[in-house]
DNA sequence: ATGCCGCTCATTGTATACGCTTTCCGCTGC
DNA sequence: GCAGCGGAAAGCGTATACAATGAGCGGCAT
């Protein structure tokens, strides 16, 4: 019993504090699984770093088999690779990967800025303006992980109010995907500092110029994308003829 | 050991028909997920039909840890649905999510074919018309859930041509969703019958022409989606007040 | 001394056992 | 006769035990 636990340490509220019959056990794997994200998202767990079952499982203070569910749901999103007998680690994008992902950003984003144009409220856009002002005052206190994090759920809403679930699902792996790619590639202190390009993004939407913030969008992920700095790594499978027969 | 068991049943190769020691243990998952998938993609299992974990554990011939962990991979692929203490079921698409997976559709797919059209080969070309010819084949021969599943391998193999992993993963994805939507809302005996769309698309990309196969593919997305009768089917809580209140 | 072989440990993959929740059916009371 | 309740069964959720595999390491032979 003496075991550190997380998640449900905080509340404890479970009567007598049994560990093994805990309220509802699905929304506790959610917890969980939030945790692990973001540890992943923010950069505290980085690329390449090994998440081993039986740690994990000691850890949140539930057994292998529901760590290994939560790991597979984030292998699905590419935030974490499963190599066969070898176990899990934090994905590290490849260069090909990081420039599909922008690729597929620029398609998608942009073109759902004139529906998000169309249907913004109100509400939305001081929700999304709020999410912008906490991540440049994250950018300002030097919390980076929070930044990026902010950056991705302000990206993540913006998709949502499209009305298109399954569009800004798929949006939202993307930016988790992108926090990845920023953490193998970015220039660290160079994201998106103290631009203001979120409220402008939200400027032009809110007056329901669809075309503008489209090509807004644009130039934003395009501003992104250019400041990685894309060393082609070819770590895993070198080709030795290539190195050797030079 | 009188259990009916597929998938490796038919070969049977393994020295002496233990069932347990089966060759690579992650192949014989992936087949079984390709069956499972399959069958659901192929209107072979209906929306809305059970899957019981017990059952599927004695078909495929392993234990029910497998095929929860195949389960859940289809639940993110929003082939199933997992209700939390219900088990899983093939899912019944709304026509919120089927209008949501075709407007993806359109928007990803579209966006896609000026670099298919840049980047096809010649190989290309003779593959996708290969499964053209054997989708009109299927369609005539009365075979229509090979059909079914053709007509979505086309629409995935183009989208690979694009070099674009991520975001050919997403349009198959949304092209098995589009086999659900058509199982619960497509008009028997109407789905592209006879039309040559495919290879008149293969032509357009070829010629180099880009602009004019998205246009085309445009077209064919929205004459699929208008084939549908969608008609909105509220089985899950009907309003009572709306109901009775009129 | 060095290289190769075999051993042991660490870690994942799979199955099974148990507990809990839900559902269905039969019983009893009104 | 019908409705409500209780028990039994079926099926999912979780944990644990065991098996298999790969990696690291030390000994032995040359």
């Amino acid at each position: 019993m003496n075991q550190r636990q997380l998640v449900a340490g905080g509340k404890s509220s479970d009567g007598g504090g049994r560990p093994g019959k805990n309220g509802d056990g699905a929304e506790r794997h959610e917890t969980i699984y939030q945790s692990i994200s973001d540890a992943i998202i923010e950069h505290r767990l980085k690329p390449g770093a090994r998440l081993r079952e039986d740690a994990l499982a000691e850890v949140f203070g539930i057994s292998r088999t529901g760590i290994r569910k939560i790991l597979q749901r984030l292998a699905m999103e590419q935030l974490v690779t499963l190599t066969p007998r070898r176990g899990a680690s934090v994905t590290r994008p490849t260069a090909d990967e990081a420039k599909d992902v922008f690729d597929a950003r620029q398609m998608v984003e942009c073109g759902l800025m004139p529906e998000v144009a169309r249907r913004i409220t109100a509400e939305d856009a001081q929700s999304l303006r709020e999410l912008a002002v906490r991540e440049r005052e994250a950018l300002r206190a030097g919390e980076q992980s929070v930044a990026i994090k902010l950056s991705a759920a302000f990206h993540g809403r913006l998709a949502r109010i499209s009305g298109n679930a399954t569009l800004a699902a798929f949006v939202e792996r993307l930016c988790s995907r992108s926090s990845l790619i920023l953490a193998v590639y970015g220039n660290a202190g160079h994201l998106g500092c103290e631009s203001h390009d979120h409220d402008d993004l939200v400027g032009y939407l809110v007056s329901g110029n669809g075309e503008r913030a489209q090509a807004f969008m644009s130039r934003h992920l395009k501003a992104i994308e250019a400041s990685l700095s894309i060393h082609v790594e070819e770590d895993e499978a070198p080709d030795l003829f290539e190195i050797f027969s030079g």
